[in-house]
DNA sequence: GTGAAAGCGCTAACAT
DNA sequence: ATGTTAGCGCTTTCAC
């Protein structure tokens, strides 16, 4: 099935090379001027789109540029001026939805910016998978580096952040130490629970994240201290690992639980679950039982129904890293920790409700 | 909102920097090298791990680039070997949930073999897009690429594909010049489209993806060869964006039409969007309309009804692009056009069910 | 076991 | 407008 073309090197146009050498050699600046008939200076010339060289010799410099294939060799030019032009970035493997989306945008932003984004993966949110990472990243060529992660993880890892390198870290607490763009989790939260309230549920019962994620702790929080705030009764916390199916398993207790009237889960796949669970038993969302998410991943309301959620700016966050990151690369010396907040909004959509009359379940 | 905690240098515990430099320049080999009293061969000897340095003399250069904290510019080391152990990925942004999992893959295997991930993200699925951002990566520092995207958009980039960079194509049809690793779409869709048929559907409707994705033309090709085989009509197709809102769209229209029984959307999100408009027209999933989808997203088992649908095991996918890669950029003459096949099967869940019994609608 | 020299491809600084 | 020189940090080659 495999076609193989008829072998020829694959630097066409050149058939100069020395039969003995059957290393392939990019060609270099030095290779093009020659075929040019000038000096290799005067080629970086051209290359850099420098005014002082005329329009004859420009124009045979492209054309020799053309022939054999020319390509700038970055590590040469990173090697002479310091700068890599790239940002690593630290994440987690089979990444939650607002990572994705956290991580594109940060692409995106960073592309803008004429950087390129070097990924690092981390299998497992152990603390020596985080602490390689970290030192593969510092071998690697780069200006900075944004980590997107769980928080918990960094109480550790600050040794191992290679000195001088700028990082920008999101969703942390680390604020004290380092930059970090964290989004509005408290207000997040309190939002999705104060609307339950609002609606007359008497509480609120909550699907929590893992208690490794620093972004999860701070919604259960936020969770319980509106209800306290409200003087609602506080249910026990019911933890899921942000996967729908984790939402399910709760959801299935939940269901057979006709106290239970409003239910905020962490993320919008653990609400899917919950969902779930509440469709099999056969109790009506939202009818019977209202459901809160968190994330507002692009799917939310498409479910059925329609989900109630957390609106998170993932875009925005993106942009924030590599702006922040971008500003502590231009000015070293400028190292700002410090935490910027990025705002949260509830989406009102057709999973929630008023809790059916009393007497009536 | 934002603290600023009282300003120090990021560097720490290295005070020894000489008042008149304020340019930070990174730790080089000649400075472990000087303090450590070996010349810089040394040094990199005990860096690269050589046998020939005696026990005494590595301990001091290992206490010396600690004390300054050394890290390897690999910049220099690329520029001197030539090889840059980093593979570029070039992917939209905004990607679907399957080319997300399959960059995943692709980093996780990267990163397995000691190769780091340059990521170059597309904002539109222009042509020119596309070419810039080839062109970026060819001037990046890369030894090999992958390209994750629609591949209409491939039909005319091939011109700008650097000579002698390996690539590696996902889902493409440009298996007679490239190396391309692809999901068998056309073994897929028919396995979601005769198992509709099976259940006693009179025929299957069908939303398609975008008319520029080539996936997306195997899988209606398939859902169509498979109706005429089976002597069915075939009704016409209808195109999404595998966005959930273009399935609920056509869902809407679908859902009116009580000659429809069975439809196969060629995502899940898309699915999810036809099962939404059923449900609020209320038709009922399976009972009345069965609905398939296509990839097997993580959700897919939480919808309601959990949704039969086609699985794509895009983490195979990833592992086999960067093997094809690293084959061929271990051996650059070896280039192999051709076209992997991954195979896809159907995941049969609550959505699906024979058609109601005429007459009863 | 260790060091000195040369050069990878590029560009800033200085000629001309 | 163009060329020459030197050096970025590292490693390969050869000498000791």
């Amino acid at each position: 099935m495999a076609t193989i073309s008829p072998g020829d090197s694959a630097v066409s146009g050149v058939p100069v090379a020395p039969p003995t050498r059957s290393v392939q050699r990019l060609p270099s600046m030095a290779d093009v001027a020659a075929l040019a008939g000038v000096s290799s200076q005067t080629v970086s010339r051209v290359v850099n789109g420098r005014s002082n060289v005329d329009a004859d010799t420009r124009d045979r410099v492209l054309a020799a540029m053309d022939e054999i294939g020319y390509r700038p060799n970055s590590a040469a030019r990173a090697l002479k001026s310091g700068k890599f032009s790239t940002i690593g970035v630290i994440m987690f493997t089979l990444s939650s939805f607002g990572n994705m989306r956290t991580l594109d945008a940060v692409a995106m932003a960073a592309a803008e910016a004429g950087y390129s984004i070097t990924l690092i993966p981390v299998a497992l949110p152990t603390q020596g998978a985080v602490a390689g990472a970290v030192n593969r990243l510092a071998e690697q060529a780069v200006d900075g580096i944004v980590i997107i992660m769980e928080a918990h993880m960094l109480d550790r890892i600050d040794v191992t952040v290679p000195t001088g390198l700028p990082v920008v870290i999101v969703d942390s607490d680390a604020g004290a130490r380092y930059t970090v763009v964290d989004t509005d989790q408290t207000e997040g939260a309190r939002l999705a629970t104060q609307h339950l309230l609002d609606l007359g549920h008497k509480t609120v019962w909550h699907i929590a994240g893992p208690e490794s994620s620093f972004s999860a702790g701070r919604r259960t929080a936020s969770w319980r201290n509106t209800l306290k705030a409200a003087g609602a009764p506080v249910p026990p916390v019911l933890e899921g690992d942000w996967n729908a199916a984790s939402g399910y398993v709760h959801g299935v207790a939940l269901a057979a639980n006709p106290e239970v009237t409003a239910v905020f889960a962490s993320n919008d796949q653990m609400a899917l679950g919950v969902m779930r669970a509440l469709h099999e038993a056969g109790r009506s969302v939202p009818a019977e039982v209202s459901v809160v998410g968190f994330d507002d991943m692009r799917e939310a309301d498409a479910f059925w129904p329609p989900l109630t959620t957390v609106h998170q700016d993932f875009g925005q966050v993106g942009r924030l890293c590599i702006e922040k990151l971008l500003r502590q690369i231009d000015s070293p010396s400028a190292s700002v920790p410090g935490t910027t907040i990025v705002p949260t909004h509830l989406v009102l959509r057709a999973s929630t409700a008023p809790p059916p009359p009393p007497g009536l379940a």
